[in-house]
DNA sequence: GATGAATGAGTCTTCATTCAT
DNA sequence: TATGAATGAAGACTCATTCAT
């Protein structure tokens, strides 16, 4: 009604791009807590401080704003990943350095991107989101173990590197799972054993020392489908 | 409208047992289908042929009712591990053989145990119960470790031996997940795989031929925590 | 399937009076815990030791039931106090005995008459019944209220008659309620309580000590009804 | 379809105060004709002319609304009765003016306040409203004896008074209950009589003049209670 | 730009009541 | 007689989403 004397600025009308930060923070934290369903477009756009229309004009559906959220974490968490590695080092040590500071991530943001990650697997919309974000890190994988082979001019079929690669990303995402739910684990020693299991497994069959399935005579494949 | 003939008798009025059983394998699909949330009571009812009120007399609340078809798939599965491992084989090959049959099992079953296992992961009312069944499995993956390990008369501390379980079994289950997405992939060969990167691994691990991050001088721990 | 050896007598296949009894017990017992919605058929067979079908089969509707629980109920209380008063007592003791004995009967019976009585108050359905239980009510104490008339030779309206008789009916049954809700409260000196208040009242009233409105120059009836 | 001309102005986007107001008197209306069990909430918000969830957002559940509408109407009855008298009338004076006040205000509403407060008393989950609605209206009243006992230098036990008020209040209640029920029966005339029988008999007791029981031989206290 | 007001649609859940055995 | 099996109908409550101001 009265012309509001603006002398201490109050913190309305910011532009654009602070906004949809706020809004992104409170999404992602709201989404954690919750879970993607139990999560109200409500609560996220209290928590923001700022209207429901708002936040659908600026980051669309609730199923949009989720992969927003997604996203933004998922870029952080390459970043994170990016800077720990320099180019000039070994490729073993830039797996190592990944692995680590991955877990790092994981274990500094507990209410973040392996959250989310993890809400999305099991939800069809975002079967799409997730096989990109997870191809991502295959290649990279792939990339330093071809990187590894090509040093020791040793050659793997590609399609045998994508499926190690695939076991070891699988295997790391597991472990990131276990260290959101175990706050008191250090995420450095995590790493190292990680390491300690799953990649010396995979330097093993790499350089050749593989395993064989034992050729037992008279042993049925398991499990003749029962009827449903 | 018509007089029915009852020559194929109607399916009305069954037994308990009987009809508690076609409404797990109508939830199992549906669920499976839809996800926990996307998934309507009615659908359930309706793919069971039966109406509403029966499924909540029986098994009770839609959440009960995932939780009991989570039960049920897998006891299903470990009765399928269980059936592939004779007591009098060895520690190397009852391993085997339960990897086998484990990604076998999900393999024949691909809407069945692993996704409703994947989906629970994503939502807190069931965190109860898949630490439940995680523990399960990690169980019976230490023991057999440790039966190989006592056969070499070698001695690893119960957490290490714990940890590295664990580790094994998460990898495991994200094969698993893998394996339900791609129809086309070999359970057999996929087992053979995960075999070779992680068990190889945890062999060499529980061997003694451990891995020790470098000790790099001057970098810092990565991810010093950016503001909320 | 086999014959059943009926050594033990098993007390199923009780006479239908036997069993209608024991629903009755249930049913009063059930809708005086959780009230007339509250309560379900099911807590009130399961309660009985019998199946629904039966009780909809000797009782009826869950109305009909409810009816019958507040007639029985009714029925007791009315002998209850039919049994404390021998008709050759004075008018005034007979009412005297009469209040103690129903305020009695509300006590000890707690989860009985009073509470049903209270519900069905509140409910439609029961409209017809209330009016009749408290018209049997009304009628006794006005009857009194004459006889005690008539023996002073004293003549009241007819109509004054009834109204003092039901104030006075209102008044106990309000009292018993309280009565229920205050266990600790010792239903004798609670009846003499109303004596005095009441039934004093009523003495005086009729004895032609009466009260009148002031009869105050210009003051409005209140409560010109506002819109709405 | 048709380009509406907006001479008389749509309804619609109330302000939130008013709709509230509306979906009260909805409520009102419908728990009155209903009763509170009966009454549906979609009911209610057609009969308001607004969507059910606004009824949700602005007053909460079924039960919350049920409250608001006790407090609504509660509160315009004591305000009927509090701009009834005046500070300055003679104690006796107030008396008889609140009493009239209170039942000529139920006789203006009869499908108000007194409805309501008759169904909240069968059901449990308003006990405590119930209970502090009571507490309110004993307190006035034995305020207002108390102030005339102070005048004729009488005293009396707190208890005695807080009895005789409770009784008072119920009887009452409950003749209010009866005039809900007689829509031809004249409150002024009503209120009258209950002056004549309850508070006339107050004033007896308070002034000393008290009953008591008969001191009979023999009689044992009635209603041994039975078993069940 | 920003928001209070508003809703259509859908979900889980319960219950009185009745067949068919 | 007695009951397990079965359901139609309805009700409370929530939520993502969009006008109209």
């Amino acid at each position: 009604m009265l012309a509001r004397v603006s002398s201490t600025p109050t913190f309305r009308r910011l532009p654009r791009a602070v906004r949809e930060q706020q809004m992104l923070d409170a999404a992602v934290k709201v989404f954690s807590r919750r879970g993607y369903h139990a999560a109200s477009m409500d609560e996220i756009a209290d928590d923001a401080g700022i209207s429901k229309p708002m936040v659908y004009a600026y980051l669309g559906t609730k199923e949009e704003l989720f992969i927003a959220c997604l996203h933004r974490e998922g870029t952080r968490m390459m970043q994170a990943i990016a800077g720990a590695v320099a180019p000039d080092l070994s490729a073993d040590e830039r797996l190592w350095r990944s692995l680590r500071a991955f877990l790092g991530f994981v274990g500094a943001h507990r209410d973040g991107w392996a959250v989310l990650y993890r809400q999305a697997r099991g939800e069809q919309p975002f079967a799409g989101e997730i096989a990109a974000m997870r191809s991502r890190m295959v290649e990279i994988v792939a990339g330093m173990l071809a990187h590894t082979l090509r040093a020791e001019c040793r050659e793997v079929a590609e399609t045998e590197l994508e499926v190690v690669a695939y076991a070891l990303v699988g295997a790391t995402e597991s472990v990131a799972d276990w260290l959101v739910d175990h706050p008191e684990a250090d995420p450095e020693q995590t790493a190292t054993r990680v390491m300690n299991v799953a990649w010396v497994g995979a330097a093993q069959l790499l350089a050749g020392t593989s395993w064989h399935p034992p050729t037992s005579q008279g042993e049925a494949p398991p499990d003749a489908p029962s009827a449903g």
